[in-house]
This record gives C-alpha cells, structure tokens and sequence, in this order.
DNA sequence: CCGCTGAATTCAATCACTGAACTCTTTGCT
DNA sequence: AGCAAAGAGTTCAGTGATTGAATTCAGCGG
C-alpha cells in the first residue's frame, strides 16, 4: 500500500518483503530498533528524516506486526515501539546487508561496528553465525561495538549513546545524557 | 546519488548499501539476475517496470560494480547484466529478505519456491546454510524450484521458463518459447 | 499562567516514478 | 531495394512521494 501499486512478480516472497520493507527509510528504523532505539524522538534525532516520515513509517511497521508499541509513562500518553518477534527475525536479513555494505563500501580504517557473539567475543560472519561456536546468534545474544572506522565524535546525542558497547536490543538510557 | 540526498547517519555501512541497493526495484532486479535473467528485454518482462528505471537501474548497479556488462552479440550490439563477484555477495542477504517474506506473508499452500542444496537437496535455512551438511551454500550450488504454492501457468514467458528447476546464476535459455 | 516536551499533522516545493510514445540500429522477409 | 520487427534504449507529461519548515495539541513543571 505504501508505495502505489504492489510490485509485479508478486509470487516471489522478496517482492512482498520489499513491498513492507524496501521503502526509504524503513530498514533503517528497524535497524535502530535493533540497536534499542524506542522513542520517536530517538529515531528523529538519529536519522535525521521528515517527521511525516516517521509518523507513516512507523505506522506501517506496526500495522504490519514488525513493531509494537509499548505506553512507558501514562500521564501524557507515551508509546515506545519495539521490535516484535516478526521483526526480530528480520536480524539475519539486516545484518547481512550490513556486512556486505561493510566490505564493499566501509572506510579504509575499518569497520565502523562490530558485532560480536556476547560471551565468546567472536566477530560474527555475513551469516549472522559465530565462527568459533558454529552456531547461529540471535540478536538478544549479540553484542555491538564501534570499531576502528567508527566517528569519534557524533554530533547527535542518539549516535553518541551507540557508541558505547552495548547487547542489541537493549532499550538506550533515558534520559540521554552527554 | 541515485536518490537525492544521501541518508544520515552514513556511519553505518547499512545505509551505504541502501544507498545503492535500497531503492525501489533495485533488488528485484538483483534477485532476477540470480535466477538467471540477463537482458533487458527479460527483466522488462518479467518485472513489468518502466523502461525508463530498469535502464537508470541497470547503469546505477553496472557502475557500482554489482552487475557488468558482458557483449554477446556484436552486429546489433548486445549486452547482457551479469553479476559480478561483488554482486553474488548479495545473496545471502537477498535469500534472508525472500525467507523471512516467505515465513510471514507466504501464501497458505505453501512455499512458492524452494531453494536447496544442490546434490544434497536439503532447503536452505534462513540463514542460507544447509542444515544437513552443516556448510555455507554458494549460490552457484543452489538449485531453485517451484514450491507448492508457485503460479502454476504465469502469463510471462520469464516467470514460465523459471518454473522448471535450475541453478541460480544459470543463464535462461534463449530464445524463451512456450 | 507561561513555556516546554514529545508526538505528531499540514503544506508548498521538489524529486522520483509511471506509462506511453518515440528513436535508432540491424536483421529477416519479400 | 523496401518494409516490418526486435532489442535497447530515451523523452516527456502526469502523478505520487519525499522534504523541510511551520503549526498543532496535550499535559507538565514552576
């Protein structure tokens, strides 16, 4: 619905992924959900896109069962939105869009992020496996770090938050500070 | 380049990939080019998108190096878009996205097609890895076909000459009769 | 009472996508 | 030679989506 008309060759289940997920935007807010951003504002500050934007985007996720909204506070009515199940199987997708994006287009001091299998410390493969356990890792299982090609210095409070090691998943520290 | 601006937060490698590859049809085309498609008239065919966005589509991805170019016939000269190296390194991102469409919106018959292990003919998982021999499967040793729940008589002649199982990457055959 | 915050919606301008028509080159047919 | 067809595009007007700024609205804090 998003976008005009449903992409044709709709018998092939990418077509119908694409249609709910391929738009501008939308990937990225699920990757931030991933990364335990919560809050409109969060996601605002951090993608720096249209409010009109975010308002359709996170609509449709959680019409489509990808997110959810959760109330945090009653009084002016707050909602977060958080990564359903539907949506956290979309990690093995995600990750691996990020790893080739990483290999083929990362800077030339390294990788921006790391993830790695909490517990072991194993850098995960484009799989979203850990080499050493020869197991697939669930994103409440992974750990997220900046690597060496990371910015030092983010100028939004979102991406300084991120850059401390933290397990994916795991809502940011409200409020944020520094 | 290819949409306007580009995204923020360019400090994950996931919007550098969107950048490129995230852009309305982009990765259908990417994921017809798995299955063998190589000429502009069969993608036309088989996605039924504007001429005008296959040809911008084509040329964003040749010059990123996803597909190339490759001459087959010179005295009206041909072209046909294969991938490259860079290019099949999309597939595991590709196969999680068609896995994880498949599994949540896929049609109550069935899958609508199967991916398996060539020579072992386990299915994938989502991962894009064979559960029985416990290995990372290439693309060049996926063999594709239709599940229960395909169209069984598509009105295009792409979407015909893929109902018989192949090998990704395969070319189709030309000229496409029946 | 006043200003602030979080979560939106509205609006004009811009940009992208759509679908149809057109171009150009070579080849096959008569 | 003349004509139609195929393959791979380009052009163009109309529509739809995205952008960025401004506005709304409710409740809270002092």
């Amino acid at each position: 619905m998003p976008l005009g008309k449903d992409y044709a060759a709709q018998s092939c289940s990418l077509a119908r992924t694409l249609e709910l997920v391929g738009e501008r935007w939308t990937l990225l807010i699920v990757r931030d959900a991933f990364y335990g951003v919560r809050r409109y504002n969060d996601f605002l500050v951090h993608l720096a896109l249209p409010r009109a934007v975010l308002s359709a985007r996170l609509r449709t996720l959680t019409e489509n069962g990808v997110l959810e909204t959760v109330r945090y506070q009653a009084s002016p009515p707050r909602d977060e939105y958080q990564l359903t199940a539907k949506g956290r199987e979309l990690w093995p997708a995600v990750h691996a869009l990020a790893v080739w994006g990483e290999q083929h287009h990362g800077s030339e001091k390294g990788s921006r992020r790391d993830f790695l299998h909490a517990g072991c410390g194993t850098r995960l493969d484009q799989a979203g496996r850990c080499p050493a356990c020869e197991t697939g890792v669930p994103p409440e299982d992974v750990e997220m770090r900046p690597g060496p090609g990371a910015d030092r210095a983010p100028a939004d409070a979102v991406s300084r938050a991120l850059l401390r090691p933290r397990m994916l998943l795991e809502p940011l520290p409200q409020p944020l500070n520094a």
